[in-house]
Formats: structure tokens, sequence, C-alpha cells
DNA sequence: TCGAATTTAATACATTTGTATCAAATGGGC
DNA sequence: GCCCATTTGATACAAATGTATTAAATTCGA
């Protein structure tokens, strides 16, 4: 049976252990027990530790790619300005609904091990050279400043889309704020937008 | 004797340490083997691995506060933008030389534990309100939009200067860059200056 | 319904971890 | 030179962890 209930509970379970804990501080007994299940079940559907990780990298990543080519049928129409807000809303939407990927990004880069070199030649080194080549366009545009380079450009802008998200647990507990409501979300597209995106020629 | 020489040479290995691994990546024996010592001499010095975490963050703390501290003396004599220019300046110079910082505090947000809950009422609330009463000055001065919430400005601005240091492993891996040479990092200030400040008023 | 393959459960084991203990060494004041 | 407080070093130990092993249970086609 390929819809196993176990498996895709695993995963789940394993998303939000290693988004909320990281690797080496997410257990797999733990991801046993939030999934209902007990450790044996981890070894028989995805051998080891390492390779669920893997699996919820993957998985991540993928619904990262469905989330930025949302709406990318109708690029054709619009300026090249409508292009960037769509596709940094879209960006922005998906850091507040998988918070989980930037974290688990997040602390491999800061651990800057073994599992850092699977995932940039896996999957983050070809989202930032596509993600650089829109930006390159977006500057030629007139959507983003010309003058500056498009690796600064590009890690200023993602990070002012994720770090919210990222921040969230620190922003509830000293402000009560909660960042994944979709009012707070729009007001983060639209600070992101107003901030970084040049003012629409008239 | 208050120089002391292991005491101080743990503290240095356990900002590397902490710094590249977060609390629960870091041992103790690896703290103390890279400052040449073991580990009856954190329990002497530290008592607990808890309160060597601690000593490193207040460290870190004061060492945020001398440099954004930098040049305040010249405030009254300078424009609203330019003390804006100069702080940014001054913190992404502090981003830079103390990275540790910021990937302390992100390991702890992510695994929103006891220590975050120490680290926000100890230090990082402190630093948020300041800066955003600064931040709510500058609005009112243009320097930035008056119209966005200075809650999401803070988290923009502050991660805009931030990440390309946090990601630095990552930058260094794929694209061969140092962001930590003067030139880079000169580089990424005035990229953040350009995309986040209002033009100056002419 | 039967039986083989798949899936789940339980336990064992070596390793690593933080902490505690206590002995050895060091260093400065008399 | 001696003594006592300070500092360093070595080892012990319980708890937690990832993996492996093996048995039990379930599933599904024939």
């Amino acid at each position: 049976m390929e819809d196993n209930k176990t498996k895709s509970k695993l995963l789940r379970a394993a998303i939000t252990v290693f988004g909320n804990q990281g690797y080496s501080g997410g257990s797999v007994r733990q991801i046993a027990e939030l999934a209902d299940t007990n450790i044996g079940a981890i070894k028989y559907h995805y051998s080891s530790k390492e390779k669920l990780w893997q699996s919820v990298v993957t998985y991540l990543f993928e619904k990262l790619g469905s989330y930025v080519m949302k709406g990318a049928d109708q690029w054709p129409a619009i300026s090249p300005r409508d292009r960037v807000v769509s596709s940094t809303r879209n960006y922005i939407l998906f850091c507040a609904e998988y918070p989980e990927l930037n974290r688990i990004i997040l602390s491999e880069t800061i651990q800057n091990g073994e599992r850092l070199h699977w995932l940039a030649e896996n999957h983050v080194r070809l989202f930032i050279e596509r993600s650089m080549a829109w930006m390159t366009i977006a500057q030629e545009n007139d959507v983003y400043p010309k003058d500056i380079s498009t690796l600064n450009l590009f890690f200023i802008a993602t990070s002012a889309s994720q770090n919210l998200f990222l921040m969230a647990p620190f922003v509830d507990h000293a402000f009560g704020i909660d960042v994944f409501k979709s009012d707070q979300i729009e007001k983060h597209v639209d600070a992101v937008i107003k901030l970084l995106l040049n003012e629409p020629e008239t």
C-alpha cells in the first residue's frame, strides 16, 4: 500500500520535530511518539534518522516549488513589477505555511556539516540560482535598484520575507502577536513590497 | 586572579562552539578540548553548561551594545537619515564581527524552550524595544516609509542586515565568496541602505 | 480461508552526554 | 620553605540516543 498511514504520519511528525528542534535536537523516539507509533516503524519506512530527515526536506522543497509557480501562467500578461509582487507574495505565503523549511535550512547552515552539503547540492543551490536569475531580470526592469549586487539583493529579499516567521515564537512571546494569522501575513507582504521594491512607474 | 587564562579561553571556545553548533549541538567536552583544558575547568569556572552559555550570551550582548553606541556622540550634529545610516552600518559591522550571537538567538528561537525565555527576558526584549523606538522616530522623519508597522520594519531591517552573515557557510560553499572580508561587508552595507531607506531629500 | 509478505512492536546495546567526585597541582602570603 | 586556598585533571555514573535484532501482528492476493 502506497498511501501508508504510518509512513505519512511519521513524515508529518518529523516535519514538526525537525522544524522545531533541528536535526540533532530531535530524537527518533520523539518523532515516533508524536506519530503514535514506535521507532521500529521509522527504521522500517525510512531506514535511518538521516534518511527520514532528507525525506522531510525533499517534501518541503516540493511544496516550495508548487507555491512559487502559482499564477505563473499569467506572468506573460502582467508587468515585470507585478510579477515580482506576485512571486514575493507567494513566497511569503509559503514561509508562513511551512516555516519548518527555513528553520531546518538555517539550523543546518549554522551547524555547517555534512547535511548542509547535501542540502546545498540537492536543493538550495538550484533555488538560489533560479531566484537570482529572476531577480536580475527584475533589476533590469527597474523593479529593484540596478546598482546593487544580485547576491546581496537575494539574501536581503528572502530574509526580509522569512525572518518574521522564523522569529514567530519570540514575537508571540514578546508582543502577543500571532504572525501566522492571515491579516498579519498580508501586512507583512505589504511591508516587504513597500520597503524593497521601487515605486511603480506612473 | 581575575584575568584568568583558562576561564577566558573557555569563554572564547564556548562562543565558537555554541555559535557553530547551538546549545544542544555543542558539548562541554568539545569546548574544553578547544580551550585546551578539560571539563573539570568548566564545572569549576561556570558550574554548568547552561551557565556557561548564559555567560557567552551576556558577553556578546555587551559587545553589541558597544557597537551600536559607536559614534552616538555625533548624533545631535547629523541628520536623522545619517543617524540611521550610521547605526545600520554599525549593526552590520557587529553582525559580521560576531555572527555567533545571531546564530545563538536563532537556534534558541527555533527550539523555543526555556533558554529562549531567558534570552528574551534578559537581553532581546530590551534590544527590540529600543530599536523599535529609534525606528519609529526614523519613520516620522521620513527615513523609512511611514505607512508600515514598526514591528514589520524592525524584523525586515535587522534580518536584511544579519542574514548574509548567518548564511556565510553556504555563500562560501556555493559561490566561493567570503562575506566577512571588509569589501564584502561594505558592499552589503550599501545594498541594505539603498534598498531599505528612502532617498535622501534633495 | 490460507499463507506469505508487509508492517508494527519490543527489547538490547554501544555511544555520547552533562554532571559529580575527588585527587593532584599550582601559586601566593607569611 | 611551608601552608592553605585556588585551580586543574582524571574518572565514574546515570540518562538519553541511534541503530540493530527479533518477534508479533496485520494485510492482501489466491
